[in-house]
DNA sequence: CGGTATCCCTGGTGATACTG
DNA sequence: CAGTATCACCAGGGATACCG
């Protein structure tokens, strides 16, 4: 209960914190957006459709931080700054990549399954996908 | 160039939403006891330090949902219910490890970078470790 | 253009109590 | 034992406004 004694997940588990990472809402799609080609920061916006100028930030300085992107300012009159994979980014895609294309193959799958599930259970979830 | 692009934002994104659950708080490290061995609700409980029955709850109501995990009640005097991977979990685990395996690998990488990020940043993030 | 700062609201999570 | 139900909390994220 209380977070002091973290000695059973071995340490932080930094397994879990990285998926924490990697699932959350926006990372995954700002990468594969900068792993097409380098972008700019509005271009990225546009991209990743539907992200806040505070969220794309707020991304672009994790991915920062933990050296999967670099991040480059070009001086000019209206100032642009451009986003790229690292090194290790784009190694990082490379399993990010094949889990999820693990997903995308066993899709009906899995939607099978809902199906199996909702309809005995009668619930009504529906799959949020607003 | 893109090489098979596999989420493009169009539908859904199945992947992000894949991702997500893998990436909540306890959804791996649930699978992870699992697939050592089934576990009974209350060995899970134990086994998964610090989780709340509720989120077990859930948790597990979701995997079951999506087909990667099988619920066995046992009509035994003090009822049993026993919790297992299916083939699709046994299966979905290969490229969770995969991806695992990358980060743990590259932890080092990660953590310097961090430490470069915030020297030269001066914030005191100091990795959040609740 | 590329941010930072602020407000605010929702929903995910934990704690607690109750049931079969 | 294995849940369900309810409440309370606060961090995540959107909207907005301002800055270099």
């Amino acid at each position: 209960m209380k977070q002091g004694n973290i000695q059973e997940t071995s340490t932080c588990n930094p397994l879990t914190e990285a998926l924490s990472r990697i699932g959350d809402k926006w990372t995954i799609q700002v990468v594969m957006e900068l792993e097409a080609d380098p972008k700019r920061f509005s271009e990225l916006r546009r991209a990743v459709g539907g992200i806040s100028q505070k969220m794309l930030t707020l991304t672009l300085r994790a991915l920062e931080r933990d050296g999967l992107v670099t991040r480059t300012v070009y001086p000019t009159k209206p100032p642009s700054v451009e986003y790229a994979l690292t090194d290790l980014g784009k190694e990082m895609v490379v399993p990010v990549r094949a889990l999820g294309g693990w997903v995308i193959e066993n899709l009906p799958r899995i939607a099978s399954a809902r199906q199996r599930f909702d309809a005995e259970a009668g619930s009504a979830v529906s799959d949020g996908c607003r």
